[in-house]
DNA sequence: TATTATT
């Protein structure tokens, strides 16, 4: 096999393209592929390595479970278990999803049933690239209170300053996980802004304490030391993203505060007037092997992704399942696509909002999937 | 002045 074959990873029914950089490929040994490019990225390879010499924690550290990061947005559980099984018998894979809207956060844990098989799932699929993301393999830590929200937002950096510099900053209280500076992806130029996250949230307070307002060696202003935003109850975005979608005609934002309660509200008044209350479950719709109820979305762009359809009917409830159908040779959308919910009340009150709505330009059509190819 | 690292 050519080293050009060795590019296309075929995972599932998801094709994977592999970027080897610069020729710099690695094939492991006893297995038929393995494309992986070494991080040169200090940030990524901060803290992938042994687990020893952490502090603070009675628990033992495990031999067996990674934590992966800088997942593509749209890689699914399924596909990272299929990526991870190629190396060895995968006793767990858990995707963290956004509780509110269901996407993806971009990491999630594997967790092998040998050692030897995590240990070489490091060495060959830490910096393997994704699409757009280079994914980074590492150990897990025990999970504890003591490591959450450990991730400090940086500003007003002197722009010269490089991630070496930042960590130099840092490292003297406490052990750092990751740290990047963000860059213009025009100019190139630093945004004199960035993020360190620390092994023990106690160790960040520690540095908030210590270097909040402090003024670096060769600068003339103080940098500002917070503690980041938490992206999982970051709603706003999800809102504004709501807004965004629904212009004038339907305004969705507020369906993401709201309670079960609520929406069971909204569903008795919906089902009153609707002429659905007389069968409410639709024409020849099947819970999906008790995964939930399968909704048809029609009229789709092209260009449509997975993460439209989440954040389209995320805030209605629970999505426990999304697919763009695509065209196996373009990859583009065949201009529909399939959600999956798990509770009946929250898809009907889905379908009525979101029939008819206006994506795009494009009107949609929503409504349960049927089993027919035509319905009357 | 904001990326996505703890189930």
């Amino acid at each position: 096999m050519s080293i050009w074959r060795r590019k296309f990873w075929r995972v599932a029914s998801f094709p994977v393209i592999v970027k080897p950089s610069m020729g710099k490929v690695r094939v492991a040994e006893n297995s038929s592929f393995f494309a992986s490019e070494m991080m040169e990225n200090h940030a990524n390879n901060t803290g992938s390595g042994s687990p020893d010499g952490r502090t603070g924690s009675s628990t033992e550290d495990s031999k067996t479970n990674l934590i992966v990061n800088y997942l593509p947005q749209t890689m699914t559980q399924d596909e990272i278990k299929s990526l991870f099984s190629s190396i060895g018998e995968v006793e767990s894979c858990k995707l963290i999803r956004d509780k509110v809207t269901g996407q993806s956060l971009g990491y999630g844990f594997v967790n092998y049933v040998k050692p030897q098989d995590a240990e070489k799932a490091i060495n060959t699929l830490n910096g393997l690239r994704l699409q757009a993301k280079t994914i980074k393999v590492s150990y897990a830590r025990p999970s504890s209170q003591a490591i959450k929200d450990a991730n400090l937002y940086v500003s007003g950096l002197p722009k010269t300053m490089t991630q070496a510099d930042l960590e130099g900053l840092f490292e003297a209280h406490g052990r750092i996980i990751t740290s990047r500076i963000l860059f213009d992806p025009v100019t190139g130029q630093s945004r004199g802004v960035g993020f360190v996250r620390f092994d023990q949230r106690v160790e960040a307070e520690r540095a908030i304490t210590e270097l909040n307002g402090h003024i670096p060696k060769g600068a003339t202003d103080p940098i500002t030391v917070k503690f980041a935003n938490n992206p999982s109850q970051n709603h706003a975005k999800a809102l504004q993203q709501a807004a965004y979608l629904a212009p004038a005609r339907r305004y969705l934002g507020p369906m993401l505060h709201q309670t079960a309660r609520f929406r069971q509200a909204l569903l008795s008044n919906y089902l009153r007037y609707s002429p659905m209350g007389a069968d409410p479950m639709g024409v020849g719709n099947i819970p999906n092997g008790g995964t939930g109820f399968c909704i048809f979305v029609y009229n789709l762009a092209p260009d449509t992704e997975d993460s439209v359809l989440w954040q389209l009917f995320g805030p209605f409830g629970a999505v426990t399942n999304v697919k763009v159908i695509r065209d196996f040779q373009t990859n583009k959308c065949k201009g529909f696509g399939f959600v999956t919910m798990a509770h009946y009340d929250e898809a009907v009150v889905a379908i009525a909002q979101l029939n008819g709505y206006c994506l795009g330009g494009r009107v949609l059509q929503v409504s349960f999937k049927t089993n027919k190819a035509h319905k009357n």
